[in-house]
DNA sequence: GTGGTCTAGACCACA
DNA sequence: GTGGTCTAGACCACG
């Protein structure tokens, strides 16, 4: 698994390392059960402070996805995040709205960004047969 | 009532701000010309501090949606961003690889979020009608 | 003369306004003696607040370029602005300083800008034949 | 000492920082990548409030010159300023013109102001050699 | 009346 | 430690 940081994005680091991590998950790069990078491991390879890391890896813990474990390392759970259906929408409402106004606002017509949107979406779900 | 503030959202509220402007600009509310609110006034409507509102016309003034004049006050620009359209689209591809992400991540079908982003942008659009 | 007003500038109107009657100077288009439009017209002309074009004429008179009598209008006095040699050159400085910076930062040929700046002076010196 | 403050320039507190760093970045003193003095630290060295420091920064981010990262620092940008060509020289007419302006106004021999010009270019840019 | 700038001091988020 | 946000209140410049 590959960790890239964007330092022109303005999502911090640590959230960016939190969606390489959900987007292995989702391809199926990372399974259940699999080990996580160590915090070392993970630092030298994305260039970050470990610390950043660290701050990562603790908010796949509280979202469910991952259980570290003193000295053996950090492994992907089974359970997915555990949100009602309603929160999700919710969530969900929030990004999708910020999406409407941007292409609202450019000009780009609706169904270019809804392709855009199958295509992201395609990606993620299709390349779980890679492994 | 143009400016609404939520204070549960995490989002800066000179952010929310800009994007209550953004929108009412997209809708039709605000036309090229029109003056805003001004800071005082939107200040005391939006119950924040006149710096926060200034702050929010600030980003405004630099996306070249509004032009400031002291003395005279705050007014929509013709000229709409001048990003060009690749710019765009890449600024987009952002936001929907993460809304890709979260709907993948949380098993919600790609066809109930492309509903919800129809009805989103259509409400931005539509009511372009209003006067 | 004709009083010319970018909203797009950022200097204040009433400056743009007084800049309008010293190129007239300097152009010859206004000669000693000769009467400025009244405040009513000088408004009226250029769409701006009359108290503008009253602030603008007060900075001219604080320039020694202008005299105004109570009910009979304004007038170009023969006096030049009497600052000293010092004085003007080190007011020149910081705009000469200000313009290096800008031609650097741009990367544009100082040759390019001093060329630029021989027309502009020629604009202003040779049309005092005009009239 | 990169900023340096001059208190009884009209120009406020905030763009001075601006063009301090502006000539440092054109004089080599800064270079890509190099990280700016922290807020605070500029702060204390220019004896001015940690949010007129932030301010400068601010626009100096909208300038596309430098990127600041909450908890890193900020950084000179690889990018200068991205304007067309046609839109540099279109800033540049508008000081060139009042510096024209001021020249014949105060009849003071264009060839003088022209030296005047090369000698505060050759400021900025032949101290690119210091190391 | 308008917007612009600056200060002082607080609290938060990030690395 | 870093930068980001917000408030409160002051003073100034412009129309």
């Amino acid at each position: 698994m590959i960790i890239t940081i964007d330092l022109n994005n303005n999502k911090p680091t640590y959230l960016q390392i939190v969606d390489c991590v959900r987007r292995a998950v989702a391809t199926g790069a990372l399974k259940t059960g699999d080990q996580l990078p160590t915090i070392r491991e993970a630092a030298v390879q994305a260039r970050v402070n470990r610390n950043t890391i660290s701050r990562a890896y603790l908010e796949l813990e509280h979202l469910g996805m991952i259980r570290s474990r003193q000295g053996a390392g950090s492994f992907v759970t089974d359970a997915g995040p555990d949100l009602e259906h309603e929160e999700r929408v919710k969530a969900l409402q929030t990004l999708v709205d910020e999406l409407a106004l941007e292409t609202v606002h450019y000009q780009i017509p609706v169904d270019d960004v809804i392709a855009m949107l199958r295509e992201s979406a395609a990606k993620l779900g299709k390349e779980s047969d890679h492994d």
